[in-house]
DNA sequence: GATGAATGAGCGTTCATTCAT
DNA sequence: CATGAATGAACGCTCATTCAT
């Protein structure tokens, strides 16, 4: 096709090239944004592809079937998440401070990023996620970790409550994933006051 | 069969007692255990008929579409629910021994009618949650009020945080649903002694 | 079914008994305000049975099908037509003044009885009316012969042009039918005046 | 395939001729057999799918649903249907030779395209058809108006009936129709003849 | 006889996926 | 490689007809 107008993925006069990975780019965002405003199903291929300016069986190419591009575009998010909930954190503080650092960094996080939070949910809501969770719980596959060592060595110090770690990541995780969705949906307006003091209510959840 | 109105016994000439509106409940059923394991769009109209033993159309004579089907199949989770935590629950016990009790009996709950619990996830987790959870929000519906009522009293006598409601909400609950989930999905058992301190460790999250 | 509240078809307390013949009566009328004013799919049998005040099994104890309702229906309207419109007809007058006496009777009971002639046309235009006419021309079944008898007698007489008698027909009745619609839709308000105009341009149409 | 625009021919590399939209073509075309055979509900979209050798939902990217499908139809039939009629059509004649004109014309078109004659009485006859010539009465829409024209100066040169509009075109239009129908239902045979003399007669019942 | 709950084939429509170009 | 027209299975829903009561 010459002379396309939608997009840049061809060579344009100007010499404007999309390479390969840019267009798996478009497509992940264009299937982010739809997902995240309307579910699984209200996401069909055909919309992400004309939302990605991108033909239809072009996503086929990146991803073999709606199901992978679901879950790699899942993958792809908490990879993004990671390193910036990471930024700034000090492995050698004390308990108490690394929690607080880390839900809080967490909760700005889905603040920031409605869209990752709201496709986190659906995805977490589902087969997908039920799936993606029994991997992981069984070991095949890997997670971040530092939530995990954190809480343990907190249990080890008497620093935490001795639960199984999985009530422990409930009693941590649980409120601030409920506030953050119902900052999204407008229920509430967490502004730093208030994530603060919801961050310490779940410290007081989980330690001695 | 005369006079019978709907939820009456009846009793056939052959002395079979046969509740009005068998297929009903049948449909209810077959809906709850469907949409509970694969989710909504997991649970097509044709299968939920298979599963109750039903025409297709019968469906149809007891709701007006999927929609109203999902949605009173959610109110009758609810009436079904209440009653069973209410139960031997004490108004002028202390706030900590009431959200103890109120907060186990529902933990228990969950955990002993998973499909109800599953039911409950997949309906908040869908345009029908947000859209029944903003028409309570804005009073709209009246719900179960005795947590709203007991975390009010708990604030104005200064045991609980002083936070708002929704957040409040958010550290009791958002906890307690994921233990739930994580029991049901097999990823932990849980005991009376682990139920018990989960709740316990909740309130720690509220209380002053 | 004892007291029941809806429609008279039982013995009251007053004695008044509903008649085999008045269900079929209700039937037919209830049929024809809903196939009138919605068509054929418009008017569901069990719609129907509710309009009429009677079970939806019961129609099928009067009536072998649907088609045969609407082939039925037909009949009875046409039955209820004739007479109607044969009233102070004078079979000794002028071709002509027997012309416009019939033709502006047509015309007027039409008006007079919309529903009637909404049927009607909703009969004649489907596979029905083809059908029904097919037997007609065949002799396969006998209708009102009064006007190919005029028009035959106009033909031997040299009043009329020398057209075939189905030529005739639709020179004579297709403008009125066409006026008789567009009244009735109320593309045109029709008077005494108009309806006397028309029945004349219709006649200048036939004859010689 | 490059700068196809709808409706031009393309030459593929095989030097095989195709039209843009072979298969819009084949379902408009199949649409239009079944229902001026079967009616608008004895052509299931599947059954149209089937006699245009498409896949149920190729349909759907042509006509957003079946009620666009029936009425482009009908648009692209009037579109057909008028330069044919208009061909040779001398406005400066007499009113009388431009009416015997048209009207042979149109009588003509029907009969040598009895397929699109009986699809333009279904849709006269139905909801469709009377939403599109309320619209049309309305002023919302254009057609095609050489009738209207050739009527307005016949009234006003005193040459026609001094009758509304409406009915001119039923005394006209009514018998023509209905001659069409009986011609093509096989009631009769019209040759080149009785053509003319039907015509003549029609307006024999707008003249003057 | 009369009922109306039950049926299931059939409808219009959607959408993940394929494949000729 | 990239495309998007084409596919057809599957969906939610309707309604003529049946039959136990």
């Amino acid at each position: 096709m010459r002379f396309a107008i939608k997009g840049m993925n061809v060579h344009s006069a100007k010499g404007v090239v999309m390479t390969k990975s840019d267009k798996r780019e478009e497509v992940v965002r264009a299937a982010l944004e739809l997902i995240a405003e309307n579910g699984f199903h209200g996401a069909p291929m055909a919309m992400i592809a004309e939302r990605a300016n991108v033909g239809a069986g072009t996503i086929y190419r990146y991803f073999e079937n709606k199901d992978v591009l679901i879950n790699e575009l899942y993958q792809d998010l908490e990879e993004r998440m990671y390193p910036v909930i990471l930024e700034r954190y000090e492995p050698d503080n004390p308990i108490r401070e690394r929690f607080l650092h880390l839900g809080t960094e967490l909760l700005r996080y889905f603040i920031e990023n409605p869209l990752d939070f709201r496709y986190l949910e659906q995805f977490h809501n589902s087969p997908f996620g039920v799936a993606f969770r029994r991997d992981k719980m069984l070991g095949k596959k890997e997670g971040c970790n530092v939530f995990r060592e954190l809480f343990e060595v907190g249990i080890s110090l008497q620093v935490l409550k001795d639960l199984p770690l999985v009530i422990l990541f409930a009693l941590a995780f649980g409120p601030l994933l409920a506030v953050a969705r119902d900052h999204i949906l407008g229920f509430i307006t967490l502004d730093e006051d208030m994530i603060s003091k919801t961050i310490e209510a779940c410290w007081d959840g989980i330690r001695r």
